[in-house]
DNA sequence: CTGCGTGTAATGTAGCCGCAATCTTTGGCT
DNA sequence: AGCCAAAGATTGCGGCTACATTACACGCAG
């Protein structure tokens, strides 16, 4: 079953690691950083809820979702007050396991690695493309990494030495408002291309993207 | 089924309100703080989903669990990606439910943590973002320092000196009623914005805040 | 040479915030 | 109960400063 999911997993990009063993899977939790545990009961050497305490009493915050054969209401209820998040019965549908996995990763920092999409503004930085409504625009290089940058965090906050870094990289680049020039040629270009989304100063900190008023 | 669950849940010493359509728990959801919302996807003025939708899109960080009697897998992966936070097909037994509504309730706070959560209003330290009922307001920096600190205490007083310490830092500013003038625009904007909360002057030695009365 | 990218500087603009004047509330005192 | 003084509340004003915008200069590439 480990090996089934791990296929249905790898075909959607997920990246997932397989242990066997509880002492295994603790060394693990420990170790990485994980969004998400999926988690037996029944495990060679031992239950897999005494993990599931075990994380808990250390505060451990990663979500864990338990699986079992151990169908009944009784055991669905000791496993989601043992300490876990999520609690689903074999036999099941993969996609339903898949979109609770969502759910829960939810829940955690959202880091995906492809496409930034946001309102009508989408930057594949792969190929540091721009395109507004499925139109592409063309960025010059130090506008794009700002751009980039922006939409990486939508709606949060991005703060000035953040951004000065992520254009300027090494270079040392201090003693003048290029970073605010930059930001106006791309509101410009925004603005001529009918994006949904602006770009907003936060006095004495930062900037930030977010849908338009 | 709702007045079964409320006699269920009121028995565990577990306090609930009840509203029959959308746009009430919309409007609850806004102006309470709950811990989780359970919610039905047949409902009387619409699909419960959009509520879902809707609370997401806004940020609210509510745990949201959704009950229905359509329990096909499909439905199940469009609740979780909808954004709720558990799904749950009837029929179902009270214990499970409660089991689910507990994972949930220990999640919370877990998650918001990093969230000040007093009546409607939310500041997350983290981003200096506050929202009253889900929606975000915008505050200046000083004001927003002196909201801050005192939902960091909620209904216990903060005196003068902490407040204007913790606006002032290290400059030296004494001289004026400027904290006072903090504090009444603040209380502006949270009156527009209906929060369930107010500021209370506690003369000769601070302030405090508390439920709204 | 020409055009684009980009840093710089000058100028314009907006909004935060301190100040102070004025009004309201509170609590103590007779 | 009534009065007064002090604390608090509110609001308009103005200065200061960060941000916005634009023009220009320089450098590099074609």
């Amino acid at each position: 079953m480990a090996r089934a999911l791990l296929e249905a997993l790898r075909r959607r990009d997920v990246l997932a690691d397989h242990v066997r063993t509880i002492a295994d899977a603790d060394a693990m939790a420990r170790a990485g950083s994980y969004d998400v545990l999926v988690l037996d009961r029944r495990l060679p050497d031992g239950e897999g809820l005494d993990l599931v305490a075990a994380l808990r009493q250390r505060k451990h915050p990663v979500p864990i979702l338990v699986l079992t054969a151990l169908g009944g209401v009784d055991h669905r209820v000791d496993g989601l007050d043992s300490g876990a998040d999520d609690y689903l019965a074999k036999p099941f549908a993969i996609e339903e396991l898949l979109a609770r996995l969502r759910a829960l990763q939810r829940r955690g920092p959202a880091v995906s690695d492809r496409y930034l999409n946001f309102g009508n503004l989408s930057v594949d930085p792969k190929t540091s493309e721009i395109s507004v409504g499925g139109s592409f625009i063309e960025f010059p290089r130090r506008e794009y990494l700002v751009l980039e940058t922006l939409m990486r965090r939508p709606n949060r906050i991005v703060t000035r030495p953040s951004l000065t870094e992520a254009v300027y990289a090494l270079e040392d680049e201090i003693g003048s408002n290029a970073l605010d020039a930059h930001i106006s040629r791309i509101r410009k270009k925004l603005f001529l291309a009918e994006a949904t989304v602006e770009i907003r100063a936060v006095r004495n900190i930062g900037y930030l993207i977010r849908a338009k008023a």
